[in-house]
Formats: structure tokens, C-alpha cells, sequence
DNA sequence: GGAGTAATCGGACTATAGTCCGGCTGTGCA
DNA sequence: TGCACAGCCGGACTATAGTCCGATTACTCC
């Protein structure tokens, strides 16, 4: 899914266990240890700093490792904002896969779909640099990256009754994408934003 | 507007022609001249390998000028982008302004609405890697740029029978950033595309 | 035609992202 | 406990965007 570190435990995929088991299947406690400082260190420079203004090379120092082993890991800068974003995505999907409802299933669409964009606008105001940074850093990365369609197939289920909700989820996804809410919300404030968002979801735009 | 390089000549801008004419306000033969070349040197280069593929070091190399002059013309890759793209705009622009109906003035909303759209998404298509250099080479570039103000009060203009028009002309620019069309477009196809976006254009969208 | 001036020129310089590979070490096995 | 090796480590290296400033040159005014 998102955090596609290249170690050997990859979540959901098709590979037996057996073949996971074959090979050392754990991340050697080096490993381990270098990941935690990496990320605990990425989060006290981008909290002290602002993301963008934190270079890879400053954070492999304060993590006390080589560049080659922050980006082995995390790929890129943005693999490094999505392995810090990993765990508060991971409880929006949960509840909208299980949670009560409205967010989680039991409710009417309408409902879920409200529900749905005043949760995901939460998420991303409070972490805003930190997923325009997982969504800008390199040219398509937001459309390859898992929570995308996560949160594509949860919106095209939703918005099930319309004319194409592949499309239309993708056009409200569009509308929530961290660069386009970052340059609105100076522009409109919150509740506007919020409101309008709202609207779209609800295909009351115009 | 979009091509500000920062010689004396901004259009539009509300500077007073004495003051125009007060300092040199024509740029001297050898800015002119390297400013053809560099365009040219970079319009050659970006349809021979792309327009990522391109770095600016071989830009200034071919044009015959230094990277200082380069930079100091177009301010950055973006810049330089949005100057090539910038006759193609004027054009789009003058015909929503004053060319025929129903992208011009004259036709009911809905028609221009949908004129725009289909205009708007040839022009993007035609030239998309450009586009989305210029849109995304610095953070929030997209929204700082002339261009995208322009198109924003049209559609704002368009949609005023709506709750928020302001929020909505965001929202369906949104759907129309050279990013956004570039990932969907390998996915949905152009008249599916194209078909959505009209869609989210009329307000039809759920 | 000549001197003054202001803008331009261009290449050296910095900062940063991302790559590569020789050496090392933790881990599983005997 | 010792061995073999897969996988990890980390710093040197490359490529590119963007900055800076002394030298140069086009334009203006006398």
C-alpha cells in the first residue's frame, strides 16, 4: 500500500506466506533501529522547521545514518512523508471499513459521503505540508500511492447512482488535493472551504 | 500576467506610460535577440525529448547565452513554460473575450460553460507536458500565475447562479490541472474524460 | 562622435535530490 | 560456538536548479 518500503513485509500482496517465510522475512534490528531514528528525526525536523524547509541530508544526520539508508528505505522524500502519514491514514481507512456509522458502513450514501470529506479535510488540514509533500514531491506520485485508491474506490462506491463514478470520485479527489486545498484556504477560510467541498461531493455544484 | 519576465513592458499592469517611458522602457537588441534564441532552443529541445528529459544547462547551451541570462529572463522552468505557452493563452483568452458564441459572449451560460470546457481541455491535451511544467515546477505556482486567474473568473462568472461560485470555478479547475487530466487520461480515455468533465461543469456530477 | 550609465551577460558557485558500490554485520545453520 | 552470506550501511559521487557579481555592451545625452 503506501508505505511501499522495499523491505520484505509488504501488506496485502499475492505472495504466499511460505515465500515471505523462505528468507529472513523480518528486517534485521539494524535495520530497525535506523528506521525509527530516521522517522522519529524526520518528525522533530519537520514539526521545528516546516517540511519543506528540512533537507534529507539534515535528517539522515540527525537520524546519525547515511543518505544512502534514509533513501533506500523510503524511496524518496515523499515515500518519507507517506511512511510518517501511514499511521493516521491507516485509522481514517479503518473506520470508514468498520467504524460506526456515518463514516463506517450502515448509513445512506448522502450521509457517508458528507461524513467522508468533513474526515478527510480534517486529516489534511492538520498534516496539510505533510501530505502536499507526499503528493507533490515527484511528477504522478499521488495517483500511484495506495491511499489514493483507497480513497478513489471508496468515493466511486458512493457515488454510485451518477453517470460515471469512476470520474467523479477522481474529480472530487482532484478538489482535495493538498496543493489545490493549500492555495484555497487563505483564499476562501475553512468554512467556506468545507462547505463548497461539500457540495461537490453532493454533485450540487452549480 | 502568465509571461512576466521582468523586463519593463508588463501588460496590463497599471503603471502609467510616462513612466513606461521615463527609463528605457524598449529591452536592448541583445536581450531580444537572446530572448528569440533561448525560445527557440527550448521550444526545438522540449519536442525532440520532452520537456522533462531537458535540464536548463542544455537550454542555455543551445541558445549560445549563460544559465545567469536564462534564469534572469524567464525567473525558472516554469517561467520558461508559461512564456512558450503564452501566445496559445492569448489566443484561448481573446476568443472567451470577444470571438463567436458560445465561447464567446452571447450564448446561454450553460453552452459557454460547455464551449470552455471543450476548448480548455484541447488546449491542455495538445500541449501537456508544458502545461504541467509550468504548473508544477514550484509549489503553488499553478494558482500565482495570470493564467489561472483568468480562467477562474470566467467560470466564476459562468456558474453564478450557483451557491458559491467562487468555490466552484476552484472546484472544476481542479478536475482541469494538467496533472490531474495527465493521470486520468492512461485510465478513463479522452471522451470519457471529457464527458465528466462536462458533467462536473453543469453541476450533473451525482 | 564620445563619454556616462544602466542593464545585460555568462560562468563560477552553492545547495539539494538521488545513485552507487565496497565493506561490514547481524542472522541462520551446523 | 563458529561460519557463510544476504542484506544492510554510509559516504563519495553525479546531476540539476537556481544565485551572484565582475566584466561587458547597448543606449542616451551632450
Amino acid at each position: 500500500m503506501h508505505g511501499d518500503e522495499d523491505d520484505g513485509r509488504r501488506a496485502g500482496s499475492a505472495v504466499p506466506l511460505e515465500l515471505l517465510r523462505a528468507r529472513p522475512a523480518r528486517e534485521r534490528a539494524d535495520a530497525a533501529r535506523n528506521r525509527a531514528a530516521v522517522l522519529e528525526a524526520a518528525a522533530r525536523l519537520f514539526a521545528e522547521h516546516g517540511v519543506a524547509a528540512v533537507s534529507m541530508d539534515q535528517i539522515a544526520a540527525a537520524a546519525g545514518v547515511g543518505k544512502g539508508t534514509l533513501f533506500r528505505r523510503f524511496g524518496d522524500k515523499s515515500g518519507l512523508a507517506a511512511a510518517l502519514l501511514d499511521a493516521r491514514e491507516r485509522v481514517l481507512q479503518e473506520s470508514i471499513l468498520h467504524g460506526p456509522p456515518p463514516l463506517g458502513p450502515g448509513a445512506p450514501a448522502a450521509e457517508r459521503l458528507a461524513a467522508f470529506m468533513d474526515a478527510y479535510l480534517d486529516y489534511l488540514l492538520e498534516h496539510l505540508d505533510l501530505v502536499r509533500m507526499s503528493e507533490t514531491a515527484t511528477p504522478g506520485a499521488r495517483y500511484r500511492i495506495g491511499a489514493y485508491r483507497f480513497w478513489h474506490r471508496h468515493l466511486a462506491i458512493l457515488l454510485a447512482g451518477g453517470p460515471d463514478p469512476e470520474h467523479a470520485a477522481h474529480a472530487v479527489l482532484a478538489a482535495l488535493a493538498a496543493e489545490h486545498v493549500a492555495a484555497l484556504l487563505p483564499e476562501l477560510g475553512e468554512p467556506r472551504l468545507r462547505a463548497g467541498l461539500h457540495r461537490l461531493a453532493i454533485g450540487r455544484l452549480a
